[in-house]
DNA sequence: TGCGCCCTTTGACACAGATCAAAGTCGGCC
DNA sequence: GGCCGACTTTGATCTGTGTCAAAGGGCGCA
């Protein structure tokens, strides 16, 4: 908390603009502000593991943050990546649990955390504060779902088309191109996917091999959107 | 809400008893009453579908409820299934979204079907309540990570044993025997487990072949719980 | 300009688990 | 008691994806 002194003003600011704390007055923000503390995470840093106690719940102001789970000999799985104005933790502080996934920052980020007992004040006198807390757990476990649908009902290549096409228009004349730029590492975007490195590669060389993609780096376009959502491996 | 009037005592006595509802006065459990239907489920029954609008939740008085999503070409996952007590479809009610699995009866059912409007209204002046949905979604994100984690970094078989062993106690002695009655057929069991009857059903005879289990029918003896938690395929 | 490091791609191969097909097995119901 | 339909097991085979190994890039840094 004592590093929050030095920019007092912008954490409300920032706090005020998030859509969760958005119709809060500017009381309520700085009781919310005066239990928040601001960190600092360096590219490659742990922000908690698993099995740490959870006090509280994470903003990103800036950066790039991953959260994954570990598997025996090393493996791990990315859940999710996450950027500036996103938030993480809110469920395991709810419940009296440690954290299930740990958290590495992927660049060098800052982030408030907001301790637990200020939100569960908040939520005690003001019910709509409490129904959009309601409403980004709910959120959370449609993604969730989403993901699990995805991993058991869908294949490799149908994963990556549906992330490249996650905000494509619903409807698009035939031949609409789109210009995408991957948000991480393939190694990482890989892992998310549930995948491999190398079959990853695969899928993308196979697809762009189908006339359907030219890929630069982390810089993808398709050529085709209504040809790429209806592509049968 | 018609059926409701020939039994409306017992409602207020079923809601009173779920953990969920506990702590509400009896006038506001008669609130949340006014605002509920039975729905009576004969087996094989759907509850809902996929895309169906969600204007409030389900509780299971009796009988039992198979969640799942669809596939392609009649293909199903099962993502839940729930007993008596258990509730389902609060998270999407808090959305405004429809359904994303449908809700199938397999056996006869009975359930209270309890209006979204209520559940906002007792939230909205009772912030204990409040607290309580939170937990509650908690608690349900942190059982689709496990399950998510199970599907990406473990076995089929890791993942039978992980069922089989879901409610034995932490540390037992060498030698210790439990007995499991499986909730439901082997089929359903299966997909909920991700992986096909047939595999299901190979994985049963391994485990029995390594002397670990003993299967007949839906009975199954686990024979050396110490030794059943740490078999490696 | 070139060295070193990390990310990515490519190839050969292995394997868990799926699929297809057919034979059991069990319980309910007349 | 015996037949039917639903569930389950078993066998043979196929395949998507992982693993292991090695060769390429690309880019910051000296």
């Amino acid at each position: 908390m004592a590093a929050m002194a030095a920019t007092p003003i912008r954490v409300q600011q920032f706090l005020q603009n998030l859509p969760l704390f958005s119709e809060l007055t500017g009381d309520e923000v700085d009781r919310l502000a005066a239990a928040t503390a601001q960190v600092r995470a360096p590219a490659g840093s742990l922000l908690f593991r698993r099995g740490d106690p959870c006090i509280g719940f994470h903003v990103i102001v800036y950066g790039q943050i991953k959260l994954a789970l570990a598997g025996r000999d090393g493996a791990e799985k990315v859940v999710e990546v996450l950027g500036p104005g996103q938030s993480f933790g809110e469920a395991v502080m709810f419940l009296e649990r440690p954290y299930v996934v740990f958290a590495e920052a992927l660049s060098d980020s800052m982030l408030l955390f907001i301790g637990k007992s200020a939100i569960l004040a908040e939520i005690e006198h003001n019910p709509r504060f409490a129904r959009k807390m309601l409403a980004g757990l709910a959120m959370r476990l449609h993604r969730l779902m989403s993901d699990l649908e995805a991993y058991s009902l869908k294949s490799g290549t149908q994963r990556v088309i549906g992330y490249l096409l996650r905000d494509a228009p619903e409807e698009s004349a035939a031949g609409t191109r789109l210009a995408i730029e991957l948000a991480t590492s393939k190694g990482v975007l890989a892992s998310r996917l549930n995948i491999t490195r190398e079959h990853f590669s695969r899928i993308l060389h196979e697809l762009s091999a189908a006339g359907l993609i030219e890929v630069h780096g982390r810089h993808v376009t398709v050529l085709d959107l209504a040809r790429l959502r209806s592509y049968t491996p």
